[in-house]
DNA sequence: CTCTGGATGATCT
DNA sequence: GATCATCCAGAGA
């Protein structure tokens, strides 16, 4: 039988925002899990970009977005969700693409057995942290190798070509203005869209 | 569909 | 101490 290609580091070793469009409708495989990715969002390098996690340079969290292109980024949010990207440019640079939503075509049965048994089908991976939850993805998947022949890869999708569309990124509060979320026009798995809502903590009650 | 607020803890200043 | 690349339930239209 005929080898499956496979999206090799080079692929990744490229701007995020250049890399991002070109990840709509290619497929990512964990274990018994296939996702089409139908929504993504670039995120850049430090000094440059105020909404990327490397912006202000390397932290511990941060850490695997400097490790070389290829690998997954997972990052813990909220006090309860995970999201994950996939690392862009060159090792030392500080990029990535954040995977935010897809639909899942291969392994729903594992899906929905994370996600609950009540979640509708287009809903299973409609946003980053439904998406992380649906692929499996935690804290132990942080820096895992997508093109080393793993259990993790991303591969090509059908031979149609998306319809691509752009606009600002959701949830952030800076760097609003740059156009780095892209998804696949009409798709019913794209997340919608949310500006970012400043939000007070819930007053803690006053001594007693 | 839209809008609102609560949950919950790691991370960084 | 404030923020956070979010999700969910509940209320209303």
């Amino acid at each position: 039988m005929p080898a499956v290609p496979v999206f090799d580091r080079g692929f990744f070793a490229r701007p995020a925002e250049e890399v991002a469009p070109d990840l709509l409708g290619k497929v990512l495989v964990h274990g018994p899990v296939a996702l089409r990715l139908t929504e993504v969002e670039a995120y850049g390098l430090p000094g440059e970009d105020p909404a990327s996690h490397t912006y202000r340079g390397m932290t511990r969290r941060n850490a695997v977005m400097f490790g070389p292109p290829g690998h997954l980024y997972v990052y813990f949010t909220y006090g309860m969700h995970f999201c994950a990207n996939l690392v862009c440019r060159g090792e030392g640079e500080g990029s990535a693409v954040l995977l935010r939503a897809g639909e899942i075509i291969e392994g729903a049965a594992e899906a929905r057995e994370r996600r609950g048994p009540a979640v509708r089908d287009r809903d299973l991976a409609r946003g980053p942290a439904r998406l992380a939850t649906a692929l499996g993805f935690g804290r132990e998947h942080n820096g895992l190798d997508a093109c080393d022949g793993g259990p993790l890869s991303v591969r090509p999708g059908g031979a149609d070509e998306p319809v691509v569309l752009s606009g600002p990124r959701t949830g952030i509060s800076t760097g609003v203005d740059t156009p780095w979320r892209f998804w696949i026009d009409k798709d019913p798995t794209v997340s919608p869209y949310r500006a970012h809502v400043p939000r007070r903590r819930a007053a803690v009650a006053p001594h007693g």
